[in-house]
This record gives C-alpha cells, sequence and structure tokens, in this order.
DNA sequence: ACCTGAACACCGTTCAAGT
DNA sequence: ACCTGAACACCGTTCAAGT
C-alpha cells in the first residue's frame, strides 16, 4: 500500500472538513513586512552553493511577462521557465504567487516621483492623480492584480504623499483617509482596462453583428439611453480617454471643495 | 506511435508560435448576447434523452458556492460536484467559465428594484447607489468577479436606471455616461472587500506584531501620516464602513452638482 | 441530445532527494 | 544552501464514446 496516496487523501478530507475550509495556511504578516521592505539587505554569506538567482531577477522576469501577456499570461512556470529554472526553484526566494504579486505591485508603482507642490491642495492632488495614473498606464496589468491592503513600502509612499498633499485641504484626519481612499480606488478603477478584466479576454471583434442585436434587445426591453450610446458608438470600451479620466478627478476634487471644513483654495 | 499525443503537441506548439499567443478562440459575442438574454426561452423540445440539469439550476448552485466560499471557492469542477454530474456534462449548457460568470453577474445584480424617483436628481442618484451596494453587499464575491463589460440584461438595466435619474441633472450625453461611469466604478470598488480581493486570502490576525513592525519600519522611512493612521488604529482594512460609503458618494454628487452645465436643484 | 470517461494543458505547492 | 525530480490537488476544455 502507498504511504504517499494514503498522507495526501487524509490530507484532503481534513481540508473537505473544516468548518470554513476556504483560508489557506495563515500568513505570517508581519515576517512578509520584512520580507517586502528588506528588498535592500545585503545578501548574507551563508555556506553551500551561491544562489544562482535573485528577488530582482525573478522581479524582472514577472514584470517583462505581465507587460507582454498581461495577468492571465503570469505564472510561477512561465517566471521560472523565463530564468531556466524549475518552478520550485522560486521558493527559495518567494513565499508563494501572493507575495509576488506584492513585490511586481511594488516595483511597478515605484517611488511616486510628483513635480513640487504649489500652494493650490487642489492642484497637487490632481497632480498626484495623474502621476499615479502613469504608472497604471505604464503597466496594464497592475490594476487587474490581485493584492491585499497595501503593505509595501512604495504603495504606502504614494498614499503618505497623497495624505500630504491634502493636509492644504483642511480635511479632518478621518476625512482625510475618506479622500484618500477615495481618489486611490478612483485612480485604480479608472485604469482597469476590460482587456485584463476578465480572465480570458474576448477580441469583440463583430461589433457590426454585436450593436445590431445589442440594439434590438435594448430596444425591446425599453432602455432606451442604453441604446443611444450604443448607437452613438459611446459605448465603447476600449477608449480610456484621458478626458474620461480628468472629469471625474475634477468633479471628485470639486466635491471635496464642497466639503464642510475645507477653507475655500 | 499515438496519434492523439502527436495533435496535441502540434496544437501547443501552434499556441506557442502565435505572434501574441495570449487570445483564446474568439468569443462570438453576438451569440452569447442572445444565450444570457435568451434566459426565459421556453425549452425546446428535442429528441433523444431530457436535460437533467438546467440553466438556473446551474447558477443556482453556483451563487451558492460562492456564497459560502467566495470568488476562489467557485469553479466548474465544484458546481459540477455539487449537481452530482461531471464537469463536462455542464458544457452542455454553459458556453464556458467566463459564461458562468456573466451569468452569476446577472442572477446577483436582479433587476433594478429603485424607490420612486423624487424631484431632486441627487437624492435619485444617491438611492440608486445605495440600491446597487446593497447588491454588492449581499453578495460579497460580486465586486470580484472577474467580467467584461456588461452585456447581460440585469447590468444594462441598472446602467439604464442611473441615466434615467441622471436626466434631471442638465448634464450632456456625453458628462451623463462619465457621471455614470464614475457612479458605477465607485460602488464596485468601494464594496470590494479585501478578503475576496486576493486569490489566497490571509488572515491578517497577528495585528499586535504587525502595527509593532508597521510602525517602525514608517517611522524609519518618514511616513508620518501613514504612520498615524496605523497607530490610530484608522488602517483598518475589515471596516467598510457605511459612513465611508456616504461620505465618498456625497462628496461626488456635491461635484457633479458643479459642473458647468447641471442646474441646481 | 445528453452524459460519462479519458485525456490534455495548464496551475500552485510540498517533499525527498542530490550537490 | 540551493536546485531538481516526482508527486499532489487543483483548474478549464475537448473529444470519442455510450445511451
Amino acid at each position: 500500500m502507498d504511504e504517499r496516496a494514503l498522507e495526501a487523501c487524509a490530507r484532503k478530507e481534513a481540508r473537505m472538513d473544516a468548518p470554513a475550509g476556504d483560508q489557506s495556511p495563515p500568513v505570517n504578516l508581519a515576517e512578509r513586512l520584512r520580507r517586502v521592505w528588506g528588498a535592500s539587505i545585503p545578501p548574507r554569506v551563508r555556506p553551500g552553493p551561491k544562489a544562482s538567482l535573485s528577488r530582482e531577477q525573478i522581479i524582472d522576469a514577472g514584470i517583462a511577462l505581465a507587460d507582454a501577456h498581461g495577468v492571465a499570461g503570469l505564472s510561477l512556470v512561465r517566471v521560472a521557465e523565463r530564468l531556466n529554472v524549475t518552478t520550485n526553484a522560486l521558493y527559495r526566494y518567494i513565499d508563494s504567487r501572493d507575495e509576488l504579486n506584492v513585490l511586481l505591485q511594488e516595483r511597478a508603482f515605484g517611488a511616486p516621483n510628483l513635480p513640487a507642490a504649489s500652494d493650490d491642495w487642489d492642484e497637487n492632488v490632481k497632480q498626484w492623480a495623474h502621476a499615479l495614473r502613469d504608472r497604471y498606464l505604464a503597466h496594464p496589468w497592475l490594476a487587474a492584480l490581485a493584492v491585499n491592503v497595501p503593505i509595501g513600502p512604495n504603495s504606502l509612499a504614494w498614499l503618505e504623499a497623497l495624505l500630504d498633499r491634502l493636509d492644504g485641504s483642511g480635511l479632518d484626519q478621518t476625512a482625510a483617509l475618506r479622500a484618500a481612499t477615495l481618489l486611490d480606488g478612483y485612480v485604480k478603477s479608472s485604469s482597469l482596462t476590460p482587456s485584463e478584466l476578465a480572465a480570458r479576454t474576448a477580441p469583440i471583434a463583430d461589433t457590426q453583428a454585436v450593436t445590431q442585436v445589442l440594439g434590438s434587445l435594448l430596444a425591446e426591453h425599453h432602455m432606451p439611453r442604453v441604446a443611444a450610446l450604443v448607437t452613438a458608438k459611446l459605448y465603447q470600451p476600449a477608449t480610456s480617454n484621458d478626458d474620461d479620466f480628468t472629469f471625474g478627478l475634477n468633479c471628485i476634487i470639486a466635491g471635496l471643495r464642497q466639503h464642510p471644513t475645507p477653507k475655500p483654495r
């Protein structure tokens, strides 16, 4: 009898029996924090063969892969392939796929590089938003990457920079955090390209037939406004227009200016 | 020599050779449109054994699964398991995993049920936002579901309803669409719970040690504002506060009211 | 027309070896 | 200490059968 098979089977049973058997083994967050922040730690000299890889190389490969093939094309297997290594070897350098996501996000965000702040807090915030958006546009997969609450130095530095620029607005701490969340979420969601959104991306090629069919369906179900958008070719996912972005951004900032506390600029 | 193996190999080669070999076989969108909208089509009487399943049953199972285990726990395998059927059998009813996502989204959104509109367009829009948010809160996985541009009757009905309620604002068609996109995106992104966000959800249990470590890292790197949030326990992902949502919503609407064209309410 | 069984091309992760 | 080989538990999808 194969002991290994039995063991695996037992493991599976345990998983199925678990009351809310979703949670993976708890991640040691404190440990990950140190790992993610400690990128610049000099490689310790250790006995045994020296490493053939480095975290930086793994990140490089991941970025290249994602840039070329999107989130869907990113996997540990492909990263390893690109580095001429077996997949398992990567686990000497990273914890899990999840940690790779965090590292890629950190690299793609980079440290915030903003134009010098002026006296207008709202101008400063707009600059921040455009700068962050540039990062998203440079890496279309970035907004689609599955990552938990930000814990890396770069993501947090962007948040810090925003809070700094919101200081001039006169919003109290709670309101400032809410404003920051709103702005951050807006930049991210407005940078989400539909091609990255769906796992299996479908070329929406046959627009002719589609608008035809959709148009009659919408008429049939009495949705005149959406129908108007479709026939006016306004309902096009592809065009992530820059004017669209500015519209939303201006709207949010105008709204913030309206908030009780802020002083007029 | 095994013909099958050869064939598969050839297929793989073809995939690898493809210039931008990401795209899956193009989805026939017009066909999917008909399938997604035609839920109420009476089952045709056909020769052969009658179906043991229905699209509705598959959707039921998918919803139950996602409600219980989140996006990560949703798969064709599990759906089939729950219906006492092999995975392959599902392909008699649905096109692909992608189509299942669309169907689940449609079901979870449901047809918009809104309180009667008043004279205040901004009040009407707020009601819309809260109603949609309720749908997201009822199905925490909904905001995390990977779905392309909305094409189903329910998603589009929600959009239609919003555009209808924006009519009173005096915004022109372009501005109204932008406002709708902004509002829709805000409701979605503000409903995204971090537990659904990351593929392998990590229980951020050891807050004690984490805030400790993070605090000193932030001090070291001169991020006083973020540090203040952490020590003030404000930087908690869990609490998707209702006041937070209202803040952002009010802000957006106040901003819209500021827009050149709209008439004051 | 439906469902199954078998096979395929992927995934992330773990463990026992080799050096 | 590092890397490989082998194995595992998943995924979605296709195809040739059976009824």
